[in-house]
DNA sequence: ATTATCTATAGATCTATAGATAATGC
DNA sequence: ATTATCTATAGATCTATAGATAATGC
């Protein structure tokens, strides 16, 4: 008996999912949400569109399904970690260029009107800037080196970490991510 | 005899073309370049989608006059520029979220495969980062006071502009983009 | 003549619902 | 019984082409 018979349904209705969600990442950093089809999602795993609604009953729900996908994958920060973790995390994105241009795709479609991530990214980011912050208060205390305060870096810190991001999606050749971002590091531990 | 009376059909067009465009940004920020319909961007200017298409043959052709729209707007960067402008620059955009958004989208977009606007975006960011650092450079010469050169603070510069806008779009009232910019250059004059 | 605009419409999609059929699990 | 999947299809869009009509300009 191979593994497959061992699963019951309920894993393998799960592990269905997830190769769902899995084929949606990759379609939406094809086409972006909205260019992004059912059908497409659907062929990636060898179903029909109408096979697919068996899982998710909208577009809309499998969308959530990404969201939550990437809130396992990347958790927002927490204070135990230390900056030089950050620029580790940043060159582990720069191997994994499909999944950051999933959610570089959903980000700029998240600003316009009635979204349905625009929530999802305003109160994710409010959770990594504060998150961010108590990662900088850890390391220096209530003033950086160059005399910001941790609350006024986390921005710019997000900022570049996103910013450089579709930098490096447009032209990876011209645009080291891994090596700007730890520049930027340097900035925020020089004495001000 | 009007105003309108005097001008002649040339005119006339070219007017009627930048109507359009300007109903094309509205448009696109509201829903992005692939949701926005041309029905809808003909709706805002008093024409039927048939119409429009007289004005511009397709969809992309549309696209093409947003994006020389931009360039005409704001120009990259030269060496006159100080970086105290580039402050006010900021500012500038916090009073316009509506075509702040229509770009901040439309680079959203633009890292999925194929889209019309990749190039126009890859470019421009060449030129962006080139101007930004002869900027840096009229001011603080091949080194700042950081330490970092021109060429390696430049992506560093984009990525916080627009990373901030994102952040700001998604949440006006928590993110004070400008001042974070102005944090952000204040890193850069320091001494390292 | 040329320009501006309209109606009609072809041809592609796309999401979602309805309902059938086959396979699986108590 | 429940779960997985399919076919058929309604109902909305969307872009673009064809061709008519009205208005404008040499």
């Amino acid at each position: 008996m191979s593994y497959g018979d061992a699963m019951n349904a309920r894993v393998r209705s799960a592990e269905r999912r997830s190769e769902i969600v899995r084929a949606a990442l990759e379609v939406i950093a094809e086409r972006g949400y909205r260019g992004a089809s059912l059908g497409a999602v659907a062929e990636r795993v060898g179903l029909t569109q109408q096979g697919l609604l068996h899982y998710f009953p909208t577009k809309d729900a499998l969308l959530v399904a990404v969201l939550e996908e990437r809130d396992q994958w990347d958790a927002v920060p927490n204070p135990q970690w230390r900056v030089d973790l950050l620029a580790s995390l940043v060159e582990y994105n720069a191997m994994r260029p499909a999944i950051i241009q999933t959610f570089s795709a959903l980000l700029g479609e998240s600003v316009t009107e009635g979204h349905p991530a625009r929530d999802y990214f305003a109160e994710r980011y409010t959770r990594v800037r504060s998150g961010m912050a108590a990662v900088l208060r850890a390391e220096y205390g209530d003033r950086l080196p160059n005399g910001l305060t941790p609350e006024r870096t986390a921005p710019l810190l997000v900022a570049v970490m996103d910013g450089l991001q579709y930098q490096w999606l447009l032209d990876p050749e011209s645009v080291d991510m891994p090596g700007a971002f730890r520049d930027f590091l340097t900035l925020l531990g020089e004495e001000g």
